[in-house]
DNA sequence: TTACCGTATGAAACGCGTTTCATGTCAATT
DNA sequence: AATTGACATGAAACGCGTTTCATACGGTAA
C-alpha cells in the first residue's frame, strides 16, 4: 500500500503539502498540485481512512439503536435516517437490541470508545439517568419526549395524540373504547395509558381493563385482538391500535369473522402505512422519515441540544 | 483522555505490558497485571479504538448494501445479518441504495479505503466485472448465483424455485399462469423469466405477455395486479406473486371484488411472511435470516470463496 | 525604507495501540 | 557445569494522515 510519504516522494513535495491538495487547501501552487495528482494518480492511491479518523479524532459514524429492523415502523425510520445519513456523508452502525439491555449497552460503549460519533436511540431500555450519563462522550438523540440538557430529542406528544384519537372515536358514538399497544412497559405505552385514564375520567367512561390489549406489534397479533374481542360477553365497540400492521391484520379477521367494520367495531389505526391507506383504515399518520431525518440531524449537530415535536395527523377513512 | 502512555506510567510498567495485559497476552506476572488493572479502573481508561484500527489495520465493520430497509423482505434479511454480526462482535454499516448506483458505489468505495472490512451485497445493480475488481480490496458476499473466484455467494435458485412453483400450479390443473415481479431487469427476474419460458414450453402452454406483472414490490402493488386481472378478457386462472406482500393485498382484493381464490384465482406468493401464514396464502417460504447469517459468515471467512444455495421450500395452504 | 501581509512550503509533532525484537531471569535437562 | 527453554519485560518501530509552527519570498502600504 502506498502511503502519503510515497505520494510526498514521487511528487518530489512534503507530506504537508501533499495533505494540503489532498483536503483542498489553500496555499499550493499549480504545479505542485498537478504533480501531487499525477502521483495519486499513477499509484491509485487511497487515504487510509482509519489514519484519518485516529487523526481527526472522529469516524464519521452514527450508532443506531433500535428493537427490530424487520418490523414496518423501525424499517421507515431507518429509511429516514439512512437518506439523511449518506447525504451528509455519515455512515451508520446498526444495533438491532430486540429490546435486549445487553446490546444497547455495546452501543453506549461504541460511544465511549469514540468508534462512533453519535448515537440515534430509537427505543431505550436504559433507565434515563444511565443514557444521560453517556451523553458526555458524545451526542445522543432520543426517540422521546424528555426535556434533558444533554440529550437531543424527537418526539410525538404520545399523550396528546392519543387522547386525540379517543376524542375521535367519542365523537363518533363510541363509549366503549379499548386499545393495543406494544409493550406495557414501553415508554409511550405508558403515556398513552395515561391519556386513556385521564379520557375515561373526563368523559366518565367504565375503565374495563380487559379492553386492553397488550403485546400487539407484529401483524399476526391482530388475530389475537380479534380473538379475545370475539369472545367477550360485553366487547368494546371501538379499539384504537397503535399499529397499522396489527389492525390490518384486525380488520382483515373481522371481514371474515363477520364483525362489520365500522358498525360492529371501530378500529382507529396508528402510523398510516401504506396498508391501511389501501385497506382504508382510519389511522394516525406519524411521520417516520421525517423523525428519522431530524434524530439525524440532531445527533450531528452535536453543539446544540433541541428537542422537536412531531405533529401527528389524524387520517380519516373508513374504520371509524 | 488518558491513553496507553499514561497508564503504562501509572502502573509503572511498560507499555507493550498495558497492551498485554489489555489483550490477555501470556507472560505478564500478577502483580503488574493488578498493577495495569487498577490503573485503568482509576482513570477510567477506555483504549481509543481508531488507534486499534489503524494499529491491526482492521475496523470490525461490514458494510451492507440493500436497495430499501423499509421493506420486509430486506428488513429479514437484515435482521440475519445484524444478529450475526452482534455475536461476531462485529458493527453493520448500511448502504441503502434504492437502487441508485451511486450509493452502491459509496459502499465499494468505502471497502476500497478499508473502512470497512467486508461487503454484503444483498441485490446489486453493477456489472459483475465491476463488483469483482473490488474484491481485491476486501471480501465481498454477494446474494445471487454466481460461480465466481472471487466473491463468495449464498443463493436461491430462482431458476428452479419459479418452475417448482409453475410446476404445482399446474399440478393442480392450470394452464393459464401468470406472474408478477419486483424489477424486470433485476437479475432474478430474468432468471425466472427464463424458467417460466422453460416451463411454458415443455408444458407447451401459451406464453401470455399479458400474465406478467411488473414493479411489483410493495404491498400496494397487489391492487394493481388486481385490476389489471380483473380488466382481462382472458384472465390467468393462476398466479405467482414473488413477495407474500403483493399476494396479500391481491388476495384481499380478490375477497373484496368477488373473486373467488382459489377457485377463480390462485395465488401462490414467496416468502413464507407471518401475513401469509396468517392468510393462508400458498407461498415459497425463503430463509431470510439463514440466508443473511450466512452472508455474513461469508464474508468475515475472507480466506475462503464458497457457495451456498439455500434451500427454499413450498407451503402449502389454501390460495391455490 | 521599514513594516506588514498574503502566499507557499516543509519539518516535526501529534493522535495511540500493536507488535517485533532484544534482553534478562530462573529452573530444568544433559 | 553448560545448555535449553519457558517466562517476563521493555525499547522502539510501525501503521498514517493532520496540523501546528517556523521560515521564506514578493508585494504593498506607511
Amino acid at each position: 500500500m502506498t502511503n502519503i510519504r510515497d505520494i510526498a516522494v514521487m511528487a518530489n513535495v512534503s507530506v504537508t503539502t501533499v495533505s494540503r491538495v489532498l483536503n483542498n487547501h489553500p496555499y499550493v501552487s499549480e504545479e505542485k498540485r498537478e504533480a501531487v495528482m499525477q502521483a495519486v494518480k499513477q499509484s491509485n492511491y487511497h487515504k487510509n481512512i482509519n489514519a484519518v479518523h485516529l487523526s481527526k479524532g472522529k469516524t464519521y459514524l452514527i450508532g443506531i439503536v433500535l428493537p427490530y429492523s424487520d418490523h414496518p415502523y423501525f424499517g421507515q425510520l431507518l429509511h429516514g435516517i439512512a437518506n439523511q445519513a449518506l447525504e451528509y456523508n455519515y455512515k451508520l452502525v446498526l444495533f438491532q437490541t430486540n429490546y435486549q439491555k445487553e446490546k444497547e449497552e455495546e452501543a453506549l460503549h461504541m460511544l465511549e470508545q469514540r468508534q462512533i460519533d453519535g448515537l440515534i436511540i430509537c427505543s431505550r431500555t436504559h433507565a434515563w439517568n444511565i443514557i444521560e450519563e453517556y451523553a458526555v462522550y458524545g451526542p445522543i438523540a432520543l426517540l422521546e419526549n424528555c426535556k434533558s440538557t444533554c440529550v437531543s430529542t424527537t418526539y410525538i406528544d404520545h399523550f396528546h395524540t392519543f387522547y386525540q384519537a379517543l376524542e375521535y372515536l367519542y365523537q363518533n358514538g363510541h363509549r366503549k373504547i379499548g386499545y393495543s399497544i406494544n409493550r406495557k412497559s414501553g415508554v409511550s405505552s405508558q403515556q398513552r395509558e395515561a391519556a386513556f385514564k385521564a379520557f375515561a375520567n373526563e368523559k366518565e367512561l367504565s375503565n374495563h381493563s380487559t379492553y386492553i390489549f397488550d403485546q400487539c406489534l407484529h401483524y399476526e397479533d391482530g388475530e389475537k385482538v380479534y380473538h379475545q374481542i370475539k369472545g367477550m360477553a360485553d366487547p368494546p365497540s371501538a379499539v384504537v391500535v397503535t399499529s397499522d400492521q396489527v389492525a390490518a391484520c384486525l380488520v382483515t379477521c373481522c371481514q371474515k369473522g363477520g364483525i362489520d367494520v365500522p358498525k360492529d367495531l371501530a378500529v382507529l389505526g396508528f402510523d398510516n402505512h401504506p396498508m391501511a391507506k389501501y385497506m382504508e383504515i382510519t389511522t394516525m399518520e406519524i411521520p417516520h422519515e421525517e423523525i428519522g431525518k431530524n434524530l439525524f440531524k440532531q445527533v450531528i449537530q452535536s453543539h446544540t441540544i433541541t428537542h422537536k415535536k412531531v405533529e401527528v395527523q389524524l387520517i380519516k377513512r373508513k374504520t371509524v
